[in-house]
DNA sequence: AATAGATGATAGTAATACTATTATATTTGC
DNA sequence: GCAAATATAATAGTATTACTATCATCTATT
């Protein structure tokens, strides 16, 4: 997958940033620091101010690339959605049968994230770790109305849908496809927080557990 | 359940306040008005100053009773759980049938709140709404780890085990209990948001489909 | 009437989340 | 190769937040 996806873009909502970060060298060094540092102190300790003196640049500067921290998460909680998307269209494209299909999918999106080389300066591992303890903060704001108008969570609509697309495939008379497809992405999220610490609420211990947890719950409730 | 309700206290974790909010009047009212203002404003917005000129009471003397207003969402999160699993015991203790049990405990945990006029002070339908929308800021923090081992989710966790094991009453073999009991109550706060917020992510649309999706989606899982 | 305890008023601090302005590099276009 | 445009850096300043500390006053009890 490496040789292809270097010439591909996650495309991104231009009203989340300023100004593209993909588009000069501190950009870059803007969006590869801020992950290490969100991973490392949690978004509520992060500044700009920090990230400035950690890249060794300018407060002022961060601030012609994203409007606030709040934007910032968007763009790389959207990055992320973007990039498992490109992997959950590429893996299951060429898969005729609806239920190998969606067990594919379904593998995809809940599976613990490994190393993938092909963007340089995004760490996808800390991302996806920073996707499980934040985005919930992206959405649950008062503005989540306006933002969400804005096309602000295009990406994450675009994958539950198109995992609902494939529920549908496999069972046209259940009547819930949306919200098992949002249980399968938000749960999976909340399986894996609940795997480093709550580890009594949950059954998943190991990296696997997951998605063999959400392969069992979707194809009990689907009839194939 | 009016009459048995109001000699009952709702025991939360002492190491969350700093004096008990349940022992004075102004107590009262802090609680009181936190929860119409964290609704209203939502809780990044809210803060122990506009909550003090809101009471005619002092910023000072707000913090004479919590310590933060990360530890009065604990405390408000917490009586909401105590609360609603005061319901769950009251209305599944009869209830022999295991699969009888848990369809109600399911009902009981999914379902929108409704007006309680047990506790004159705290409004249960916007708590509600507020947990909907900021509970998960409650524990998705760094201070996660050393706050549960204090014990501060301890209400929240007692509410899953039980759930959990209900559900291994009705299917003993099923292999992830602890997890499907967590994907109820976490997955139920998620579709009421998005039937809120995002409604092409559900298939929740009426107040009562969060509980027809969770009883559908849990009994076809357990064999019984 | 004395006193303990609760509440209120005021002041102060460091940090946050910005905005504005000006200065200095760096790139690019001719 | 130079001027102009653009990007970045430096500095300063503001309102707000999230507290802490101190002292005054009010109230309830012995």
């Amino acid at each position: 997958m490496e040789q292809l996806l270097q010439s591909v873009k996650i495309g991104i909502n231009q009203k989340i940033y300023v100004k593209d970060p993909e588009s000069s060298d501190l950009g870059k060094r803007i969006v590869e620091r801020s992950i290490l540092m969100i991973d490392e102190m949690g978004f509520e300790s992060f500044t700009f101010k920090k990230l400035g003196t950690k890249i060794g640049s300018n407060e002022s500067s961060i601030y012609r690339y994203f409007e606030n921290k709040h934007k910032l998460l968007l763009y790389l909680t959207s990055w992320y959605w973007g990039w498992l998307e490109y992997q959950l269209v590429f893996s299951t494209n060429s898969i005729a049968n609806p239920k190998t299909k969606l067990e594919k999918a379904i593998e995809i999106v809940t599976k613990t994230t490994v190393e993938d080389s092909a963007f340089s300066h995004i760490n996808e591992v800390l991302l996806n770790k920073i996707v499980i303890n934040e985005y919930s903060k992206s959405y649950l704001t008062k503005e989540v109305d306006t933002e969400n108008k804005e096309g602000y969570f295009g990406i994450y609509k675009r994958l539950v849908t198109r995992i609902s697309q494939m529920i549908k495939l496999v069972d046209a008379k259940y009547g819930y496809p949306s919200s098992l497809a949002s249980t399968i992405l938000e749960g999976s999220l909340h399986q894996h927080f609940l795997k480093d610490h709550f580890s009594s609420l949950t059954d998943c211990h190991e990296d696997d557990d997951p998605t063999k947890y959400f392969l069992h719950l979707v194809f009990t409730s689907l009839k194939s």
